[in-house]
This record gives C-alpha cells, sequence and structure tokens, in this order.
RNA sequence: GCCUCCAUAGUCUAGCGGCCUAGGACGUCACCCUUUCAAGGUGAAGAUCGCGGGUUCGAAUCCCGCUGGAGGUACCA
C-alpha cells in the first residue's frame, strides 16, 4: 500500500473538444474530493494540444459544468495561480515543451522521425493485414548526426518520437488496485511521438511536462490511460523526474454494458442535467457513489460527509454501469429534503420554460407558485415534471374522452348528479380552505349514496382533468372556489 | 489479432480466511396507510459469490488456468 502523504496536488485537464460529460465529472469529482480530503490542491488545466478537434466556446462550458456539480479549483485558467498560464496552447507559445524536446534530442533519448502520416498508414495497414500490430520503431533512432542533418536539409518534416526501450519491461503502482504492480513488456511497446510535425507538442509530453512544472503528486484519471502510463514512465525517467502517483478509475459503462458512456450516442452532457431537472448535489452524490462507497449502507451524504469519508483505497477496480433509475430516485431524495420554498424558487424556471407563467415571472405567478409548490413537492423526481403536473392550475382542462369523468361502479347519470350537488354544496361554502372542502364534500357522500372515494374521484377529474392528482382537498383550495365551481359545470354538461 | 485491466442478484455495491444460512440500495411484485397519485411502512422474489482446478482444518475472500467483459492498439485526448 502506497502511503498518502500530504499536501497533495491534484489536476483535471479537459480537453475542450465539446462539452463535459458525466463520465469526466466523475473523474474531476474523485480529484477534487481527494484534494479536499486530504487538505491538498486542486489544479484545473486545459489541455488544448489538438488544433484539429478544438471546439470553440468548449472551455466556458466546462467551466460553467465544473461551477454547477459544485466545484472550485485552487488554480486554473479563469483565476490564474503560480503556475500560470493553465492552457496549454498559451504554454507551448512560451517554449515550455520545446525545451524540453530539445534536451531529450541532445541525450539521444528522443530523435527526429522522417516517415509521413501517408507511410505510417501503409504500415499500419500492412501490419493489420498480418494481425500483427504497428509498434513502430523508427529506424531514424540510430541515425547518424549526419544523416539527420541530411535529412533536415532536404526539408523533410519530422516528428521528435521517444526512444522507448526495446526489451526489458516497465513497471508502476496503481493506488486503486491496492498499489499493485501493472507491468509491460517494452516489446510492446512502441516510440510515441513527443512533437507533433506542426512543432506542437503531443498529449503525453504536454501533459507530463506540466505535471511536473505544477507540482502533482497524484495522477488520478480515467483508466483508458492505464495503456499508455508506460511510456509516461519512460519519459519521466527520460526526463530524470520522479513520477506522480497513479490512481486509474474504471470507466462508467453504458446502460446496456457495451462499451463506456459516449457523447454521441447517450443523453450524458454534464450542461443538459439542469434541463432535465437536477439537483446538481444529487448528482455529485450518485456520481460520487458510482466506482467508491463508504460503507454497506450509507448512500445518501452531504458534500461535507463525503470529503470526509472519500479515500482512493475504497474505490471500485471494476466499472461502473450508468443507471438513470438509481439517478431519479436519488434526485426525488433530494428534491424532498428541500424547503417548500426552495423547491418553489427551482421550479419557476421550469414553469416559465413551459410557457405556463411569464419570463420572468410576475409577483402575483411567483406567489401563485409558491401555494402550488407543496402539493406536488414529494411527488417529483425531477423539477422538470413540475409542468405537467401543475398545467391544469394555469389553464382550462380539456376531457378527451366524457367516459374518462365516471368513477368506477358509477354511471353517467349518478356521476353528473354528483357533480351537480357537489357544485350546489361547494357553492355555499363561505370559507375556501381544506378544512372546510373537506367537511362539505365528506358530509355530502352519503347524502348521494356514494362512498367518499367515488364523490372525490369524480370530482377530481371533473376539475383537473386526470385521475392521479395531488389531494383533492389542497387542489381545489390552490384552485380557487370560482375556478373549481365553473370546472364542476362544465363536467357536468360534458356528460350531459 | 496483440497488450493491459476487471469479474458478488437485472443494476450500483458491502465483504479484504472462520462474524456469510452473503448485508444495503435501485428496479420488480405484494400488503399496510389512504380521496387518486406519490411519499412512508412491512414483506417477497432475485446471487450454485462467472467456470474449473489448487492452497487451507476452513475460501466470495489467497494462487493458477479458462471463459466473459472493458480499455488500449493515432503526428486524439
Amino acid at each position: 500500500m502506497i502511503e498518502i502523504t500530504s499536501p497533495v496536488r491534484v489536476r483535471f485537464a479537459p480537453s475542450p473538444t465539446g462539452f463535459l460529460h458525466i463520465g469526466g465529472v466523475r473523474t474531476v469529482l474523485f480529484n477534487w474530493l481527494f484534494a479536499r480530503h486530504y487538505g491538498g490542491e486542486f489544479i484545473l488545466r486545459i489541455e488544448d494540444t489538438d488544433e484539429k478537434r478544438l471546439v470553440a466556446g468548449a472551455t466556458s462550458d466546462i467551466l460553467k459544468s465544473l461551477h454547477w456539480i459544485g466545484l472550485d479549483w485552487n488554480e486554473g485558467p479563469d483565476i490564474g495561480g503560480p503556475h500560470a498560464p493553465y492552457i496549454q496552447s498559451e504554454r507551448s507559445k512560451l517554449g515550455l515543451y520545446q525545451q524540453y524536446v530539445d534536451l531529450l534530442l541532445a541525450q539521444g533519448k528522443a530523435y527526429k522521425s522522417f516517415v509521413s502520416e501517408t507511410e505510417l498508414e501503409q504500415m499500419r495497414a500492412e501490419a493489420q493485414a498480418k494481425r500483427v500490430p504497428l509498434r513502430y520503431r523508427g529506424a531514424e533512432r540510430d541515425w547518424s548526426p549526419a544523416q539527420v542533418a541530411a535529412a533536415e536539409a532536404q526539408g523533410q518534416p519530422y516528428t521528435v518520437r521517444l526512444k522507448v526501450p526495446l526489451t526489458g519491461e516497465t513497471v508502476f503502482h496503481d493506488l486503486i488496485r491496492g498499489g499493485e504492480q501493472i507491468s509491460v513488456n517494452n516489446a510492446d511497446l512502441y516510440d510515441i511521438v513527443l512533437l507533433k510535425s506542426s512543432g506542437s507538442p503531443v498529449y503525453h509530453l504536454a501533459h507530463l511536462v506540466d505535471d511536473h512544472l505544477m507540482q502533482i503528486t497524484h495522477v488520478i484519471r480515467g483508466e483508458e490511460w492505464v495503456p499508455s502510463t508506460p511510456y509516461h514512465i519512460v519519459l519521466y525517467e527520460a526526463l530524470g523526474w520522479e513520477p506522480p502517483v497513479f490512481a486509474h478509475v474504471p470507466n462508467i459503462l453504458r446502460q446496456d454494458g457495451h462499451g463506456k458512456l459516449s457523447k454521441r450516442k447517450d443523453d450524458v452532457a454534464t450542461n443538459r442535467f439542469w434541463e432535465r431537472g437536477y439537483l446538481p448535489e444529487a448528482l455529485a452524490n450518485y456520481l460520487a457513489l458510482q466506482g467508491w462507497s463508504y460503507d454497506d449502507h450509507t448512500e445518501i451524504m452531504t458534500q461535507a460527509e463525503i470529503i470526509e469519508r472519500f479515500t482512493i483505497d475504497r474505490v471500485q477496480r471494476s466499472p461502473a454501469r450508468w443507471n438513470p433509475d438509481k439517478l431519479r430516485d436519488m434526485n426525488g431524495i433530494y428534491i424532498r429534503k428541500l424547503t417548500p420554498e426552495a423547491v418553489a424558487a427551482r421550479i419557476l424556471p421550469y414553469l416559465a420554460d413551459a410557457g405556463l407563467v411569464s419570463t420572468p415571472p410576475t409577483e402575483a405567478e411567483t406567489a401563485y407558485v409558491s401555494r402550488l409548490a407543496p402539493l406536488i413537492h414529494e411527488r417529483l423526481e425531477e423539477l422538470s415534471e413540475a409542468p405537467a403536473l401543475l398545467d391544469f392550475f394555469f389553464h382550462e382542462v380539456s376531457y378527451p374522452e366524457p367516459t374518462a369523468l365516471i368513477p368506477k361502479k358509477m354511471d353517467a347519470a349518478q356521476t353528473v348528479a354528483a357533480l351537480q350537488a357537489a357544485h350546489a354544496a361547494l357553492a355555499e361554502v363561505a370559507e375556501w380552505n381544506e378544512a372546510q372542502l373537506e367537511t362539505t364534500l365528506r358530509d355530502l357522500a352519503p347524502t348521494l349514496n356514494l362512498k367518499t372515494g367515488q364523490l372525490f374521484g369524480a370530482i377530481r377529474v371533473a376539475v383537473t382533468g386526470r385521475t392521479a392528482t395531488p389531494p383533492l382537498f389542497e387542489t381545489l383550495g390552490a384552485l380557487g372556489q370560482e375556478r373549481s365551481l365553473a370546472r364542476l359545470i362544465a363536467a357536468a354538461q360534458v356528460l350531459g
């Protein structure tokens, strides 16, 4: 077991090639929790070394997502810090990466490779046909300075590749696997590119130089990085630097278990969870439990509790599957923990989006929503469900099927009679409150020879247009006397 | 194909040699509560701990093999 010594410094280094997806958030979350648990520092860095895949606006979108989920950072592109800049393209301009490439070249630990991309593609195709891996080891790794100079003199473009040992094995330890060793035969490796022919660094070089310069102590990243870690070890050795401690967290798999979550195929854009009605604290709690657990029964935890309890040794080795049902359930639990005022405030934007209230809502609308929020509070699993649950409070109801108005074990005539009787009784109610409504209607049922449930059911459908609603008296109370009476008449007329 | 990692119910997980006749949660089903729907309560079904060998007095837990899954196999990250 590898000891964790403070102070720790960890980082999250997304590449701005699109929105941040939920799997990425889980990885950041683990980094952040680790840093906070050990009282260390969490650094945000943007890795935009892939000019081709850069997406405009992606960086600010990623920062927004991270803030929304409740994370903060000690150093980053937006707030700066002692190791600024925190954007690789800017660091590249400073010659930060080039200087180490020059050093490796001078020491014979890297070499200029003159094969073109098309040649490489051809070689790859040939290797594939023979069903053997390419494992490119450039002939240039043994060229004399004169040969290199000659090629350069001809103006041939080149990449700089790392001279990865041909024999022996490379080993490293992984915190999540209990500090156990992962080893690979160097013969299975190839000479990775450090510097593209465009002169810009490749991830392997850039992130490693940055991690070292930024004094990162622990690299917590997705397990898709396990195969490239040996290269990083070789590079650290070549540079004469002490490697950080590695912890590769398992991926989150798609619902069907086939493959990891993908931006294209799955609805996992972090910034979409708000519109889908999720509370950031619920999402964070759920995500913390994807691959990490505290004990055999604790699931709902505050951010402070998770920070206090989070340790890497309790992170799972095997991948988890994305489980929307569980997330929904957890979101419902968090919604129920909200105060009624908070629920009102949180559903208002969704009602506005649905056109049920104005944008921005008027004072009267806001007050009315506060009145309604308690009615659906515990019925909500996603905030976005609020409009569908409350729409009949905002516009008139229509009854698609007249028969839908008739409760079980009743006929049309009985229903019309019940609605008319209810209308008459409710018209007499002087104080329109739940207690009054309840006594009035409870007393009415036996006079009609109906069970209370039958009478209430008839009124419910007449007034709301549906069979499942918040409790009847609360509903009538919030709807008001005038509208309630009007709907009873309308429903009775539909049944004729 | 090759390399690496992983393996407890449909899903997320507890378990780190005897406390396990395998615990919790989601989902499913039933019942209770009840004016409907929820919420809440109670309970049930669901795992030969992937399979096969070992080690041991004793294995879900340690070792090996197999199988299955995932990841990687770029001048992407």
